[in-house]
DNA sequence: TCTTATTTGTTCGTATGTATT
DNA sequence: GAATACATACGAACAAATAAG
C-alpha cells in the first residue's frame, strides 16, 4: 500500500480508501478513522487526507461532519423508471405518487413526501414552455421526497392558472390517479411527454433542501406534458442528487 | 465585489468568476488572467484561486493547463435524443451513425468517428445480460466520437459471436441502416430497448480517452436491445462527459 | 538544442475557525 | 469549559508542462 509518484497523493489515498470501503473494512454506516489517524496510516499530511475525503464526499460515498467524524453513507442507488410512471394503470394501481414510493420500497427504504401548493411567478424557462408571459402567475405544486428521512428528490410541477385554478389540481391531494387524471377530466389529457436531463452543480436551495455538498452534482430533469392539440399543460422540474439515482428508459422499435 | 464570511472564499471566488464568464468578460476560447493576477484582483492567496478554478474545471467551464494558462471552454452542450435514434427511418435517412452526426451538426460542430472491431472477453455485466459465461468471447464494436477534434463520447457495442461472427456486424462499416438493420436481416430484429443512466467518477481510461478531469463526472449508459423472442442481442456501453451533454427522451401516454 | 521565465499542480507546515462531544 | 474533529486559509516550496528566446 505504498504511495507512488505518478499520480497525486490525494488521488491515490482516495483510491485506497474507496477500495477499503468496497472491501468491507469500513461498512456502510460506520465511522472512518479521524483525519489525523488516517494521515498517520498513509504517511501523508492531514491536508492530503482532507482533500482525499472531499473526493469521496463529492461521489456521495462518505459524509464528513465537523466535530463528529466521517461516516460511510448507506443510501443505495435508487432506480427511476421514466416511461413507466405516466401510464394510467401504473398511476392508479399505486394510488397517487405510486411510482416514487414503489421505487423506494423496492430498495427496502421508507418513503415520505411533503407537498406544498402555491401560486408563484413563472420562472423564465417554465413561462416560455407554458406559453405565458415571463413572471405571470402559475400554479406550483412542490414536493420534497425522502428516503429514510434523507431528502432524495425535489419536484415542482407548474400548471397554467386558466386550467388549474379552483380545481382539484390546486389541492394538496389531487385524488385517485393524480394530477394527470384530473387534467384528463378537465379536457386536457396529456398525450405526449418529453424529459430533458441535464447534469450540473447544485443551487443554493438544492444544497440546503437536498442536504448536498457544493461539489456534488444534481441531475436536473425538465418534463413537459403535451395534449393531443399540442399544448403544453404541465412543466415538471425535478432535481435529484445524481450519485444516488439511476435513470431507466424503455421504448420499443415500433 | 467584497468577500464575506458565511461562505468559503474559494466558493465566492468561483461564483464571481462564473458570473464574469457568463457576462462575457471572458468569452469562450479566451484565456483567463494567470492565477497570481487573479489572486491580486480578488485579494486572496493563489491557493484559493487555484481551488476556485478547480471548481469551474469540474463543471467543464474552464480548462487550466500547466505552463499555458486557463482557457474558457467552447464546446456547447450537445443534446442526445434517446428514443428517436433507433427508429429505422432515422437510421437510414442519415446513413450509418446518423444520429450522432446530426446532433453535432445541429450545434455547428464537426463530427468525427473512429471505429475499431475486435473479439474480447465479455465484461461481467455484459456477460450476464447477453447470457453467456463470464469471460466468454464476444464481438466488441468500439467507437470514439469527436466534436471539433475534442472527444465527446465512447461507445462499445457487444454482440454474441453465434449471431455476429462472420457477418457484416464484424466489419468496420456495417452498411446502410447500421448494425440494427443487419441484426434484423439475420433474424434477430430488436423490438424493445432499455437504457440505464448512471452518473459516476471517470475511470482511468475515460480520463485518458475523453480528456477528462478526475473530478468531472461521466454519464454511463447501458443500452440493451431485445428481440420479440425476449433475447438480448446487443449491449451497448456508452460513456459521456456529463457536463457537455443533455439527454432527451420522448414517449406517448398510449 | 539549450536555457530561462511563466504558469499551473501538488504538498507541507502552520494557524485559525466552527461544530460536536 | 475542554477536548476532539473537520473546514479553510496562508505562506512557502518544488514539480511539471509550456512558451519564448
Amino acid at each position: 500500500m505504498s504511495i507512488n509518484k505518478p499520480q497525486a497523493e490525494f488521488l491515490q489515498v482516495a483510491a485506497l480508501l474507496r477500495a477499503a470501503i468496497a472491501d468491507g473494512e469500513f461498512p456502510p454506516g460506520s465511522q472512518l478513522p479521524s483525519e489525523p489517524e488516517l494521515a498517520n496510516r498513509f504517511g501523508v499530511k492531514r491536508a492530503t487526507i482532507n482533500r482525499a475525503l472531499s473526493v469521496l464526499r463529492s461521489e456521495g460515498l462518505v459524509r464528513p461532519e465537523r466535530g463528529r467524524g466521517t461516516t460511510v453513507n448507506e443510501i443505495p442507488v435508487i432506480r427511476r423508471d421514466t416511461a413507466g410512471r405516466q401510464r394510467r394503470e401504473t398511476r392508479e394501481a399505486g394510488q397517487a405518487r405510486g411510482a416514487f414510493e414503489a421505487e423506494l420500497r423496492e430498495k427496502g427504504l421508507t418513503p415520505k413526501t411533503v407537498v406544498s401548493v402555491s401560486e408563484v411567478p413563472a420562472p423564465d424557462e417554465v413561462a416560455s414552455l407554458l406559453e405565458v408571459n415571463a413572471g405571470d402567475t402559475v400554479l406550483a405544486r412542490g414536493r420534497v421526497m425522502y428516503a429514510n428521512d434523507t431528502p432524495v428528490q425535489l419536484a415542482t410541477s407548474y400548471l397554467p392558472l386558466d386550467i388549474a385554478a379552483g380545481t382539484a389540481l390546486a389541492e394538496e391531494d389531487t385524488g385517485p390517479g393524480g394530477a394527470y387524471s384530473r387534467l384528463a377530466e378537465l379536457g386536457h389529457a396529456p398525450a405526449e411527454f418529453n424529459e430533458v436531463v441535464r447534469f450540473r452543480a447544485p443551487s443554493e436551495s438544492e444544497i440546503r433542501d437536498l442536504a448536498m455538498d457544493p461539489d456534488q452534482r444534481v441531475a436536473s430533469i425538465v418534463r413537459t406534458a403535451r395534449t393531443a392539440e399540442d399544448r403544453i399543460v404541465e412543466v415538471n422540474v425535478i432535481s435529484l442528487p445524481a450519485h444516488q439515482w439511476e435513470l431507466s428508459f424503455n421504448w420499443s422499435a415500433e
